[in-house]
DNA sequence: GCGATCAGCAA
DNA sequence: TGGCGTGCTGATCGC
């Protein structure tokens, strides 16, 4: 599966009987049509369906092997396999094994603190509106806000009228129960998928235990699981509390985080080579900040104010996520004209990176894939298509996918000498999780300073860059703590 | 019970 | 020349 997802992630549908229809094999059935899917999902009554079914797998699996083999020959990606996936995936293994854990009283408490906000809220609402509705449901919340009360509608979906966040923050000064609403929103969304849905998730061992998906995105990235321990809450305050349940799984033991710092412009820097972003990252500048400086013109570092700051990180969150001047000026609250004139300001200052994005557009259209530092590759299919949102897409996704892609590689090289090096030191200190950027641990009091240098030191050198590689690492009682 | 839709969280 | 970075989860709603 692994191997067939690094020769092209797109015909993987996480089943070995995809790959085998690929090659043209069709003596297996799905896992779905074999187990069921949903509530029904299962196995089945009779033991010899599932005997055969797995015998069936294996000799799938041996049929397919060595022409997946060749494949990797072929395409000069069996390094990327046998030093990078395939490790990887004996280690996602124990860190889905390990599991961490959850405190859950502390939950509960924030569970019944939650409720009774929510009561609160919910009855000043009702109040406001005249009438009980379910505040969950955007058609009865649309209803009351856009019909009743006779609101003006910014936005549309395709079912009726939009109740997202962006519109209800330009209607605050219409209503006072806007506001109440967003309030309401935040903290629902905190308590029923984490609050509620952690707590179900807790074993007996008073750990959740996330699954990393290893073939899943078209970039290289994980993805995780029941539940998804990669989007706990920190933005806000009120949901980064959140992560004041997840703690060491003895007393005296901390959580201790490491994260790369700007781990996709400096990679970008890499392979554009651009004299102007190298430059920042070699003399450790704000990034953000030296962007509003050429983006804005601005000659004093003093002169960048927050606003401009934000809007200028704005810009670089859309090179790195290949988002589209309609996106950034969706982020920004700007015009999609102005969005795309601080885009084609920012080519014109970083002259590098547009050679560097003409390029890579160039080269995925002669070849239809686009590819990392590693030789993880990504076929894109519309790259030559003539209608331009496809198009369109396809083109920054070959500038986008070797970017987060060669960050997604060079985690997964430090995971990797990570864990030797934990397990060939003796080290009491476990591994965690991964959340693209980050890697988080338990480790005893004691074993705290020489854990932060390994982890700092493996995760810096991991690979050389024309620009340094940075982490940031914190600790704490919880993971909360560890900010 | 299931799938579609909307909404919102993270890197 | 028209929809708009990805992936995951939860609530609602209609079938």
């Amino acid at each position: 599966m692994v191997a067939a997802y690094l020769l092209d992630t797109t015909d993987n549908s996480g089943d070995i009987e995809g790959i085998c229809a690929h090659y043209d094999y069709h003596d297996i059935q799905s896992d779905e049509a074999v187990y069921g899917k949903g509530a029904k999902k299962g196995l089945p009554e009779d033991d010899e369906v599932f005997f055969a079914h797995l015998a069936r797998k294996i000799k799938a699996i041996q049929w397919l092997t060595p022409k997946l083999e060749k494949e990797l020959r072929d395409k000069k990606q069996m390094d990327l396999y046998r030093d990078m996936e395939a490790p990887i995936s004996s280690i996602l293994a124990e860190m889905e094994i390990t599991g961490i854990t959850v405190d859950a009283n502390r939950l509960n408490k924030m569970k019944d603190e939650f409720a009774q906000r929510l009561n609160d809220i919910e009855e000043k609402i009702f109040d406001q509106a005249g009438e009980r509705f379910n505040i969950n449901s955007p058609k009865q919340l649309g209803h009351i806000l856009f019909e009743k009360m006779e609101l003006p509608v910014i936005k549309k979906t395709k079912t009726g009228y939009s109740t997202a966040v962006d519109v209800l923050e330009q209607l605050k000064d219409q209503s006072p129960m806007v506001e109440d609403i967003l309030q309401y929103r935040q903290i629902a969304k905190i308590q029923s998928t984490y609050v509620e849905g952690l707590l179900k998730v807790i074993l007996q061992d008073g750990k959740v235990h996330t699954r990393y998906l290893q073939t899943l995105t078209q970039t290289g990235r994980l993805s995780s699981v029941d539940p998804n321990l990669q989007n706990i809450p920190i933005r806000l305050e009120e949901g980064r509390k959140i992560r004041q349940a997840f703690v060491p799984r003895k007393q005296d033991w901390v959580i201790y985080s490491s994260d790369y710092s700007q781990i996709e412009l400096r990679v970008l820097a890499h392979v554009s080579k651009d004299e102007h972003l190298q430059e920042a990252f070699n003399k450790n500048q704000d990034i953000h900040a030296s962007t509003a400086m050429r983006v804005f013109d601005i000659s004093q570092p003093e002169d960048v104010t927050p606003n401009i700051r934000r809007q200028a990180k704005a810009v670089n969150f859309g090179i790195v996520y290949g988002i589209s001047d309609f996106g950034l000026s969706q982020n920004l609250g700007i015009s999609r004209k102005e969005a795309k004139n601080y885009i084609d300001t920012y080519f014109e200052r970083y002259p590098g990176v547009k050679q560097y994005m003409n390029d890579s557009v160039a080269q995925a259209k002669e070849k239809g894939y686009a590819e990392t530092l590693y030789k993880r590759r990504r076929y894109l299919e519309s790259i030559n298509s003539s209608n331009f949102n496809l198009r369109s897409f396809a083109e920054r996704t070959a500038i986008n996918s070797p970017i987060q892609g060669s960050a997604a590689d060079i985690l997964k090289i430090a995971m990797i000498e990570l864990d030797k090096q934990l397990k060939e030191k003796q080290f009491k200190a476990s591994m965690l999780l991964q959340v693209h950027d980050e890697l988080v641990f338990e480790v005893p009091q004691d074993e705290l300073e020489t854990l932060d240098q390994l982890v700092k030191g493996v995760m810096e050198k991991a690979v050389e860059l024309d620009v340094p590689l940075i982490t940031e690492s914190s600790w704490g009682k919880t993971w909360y703590d560890a900010k």
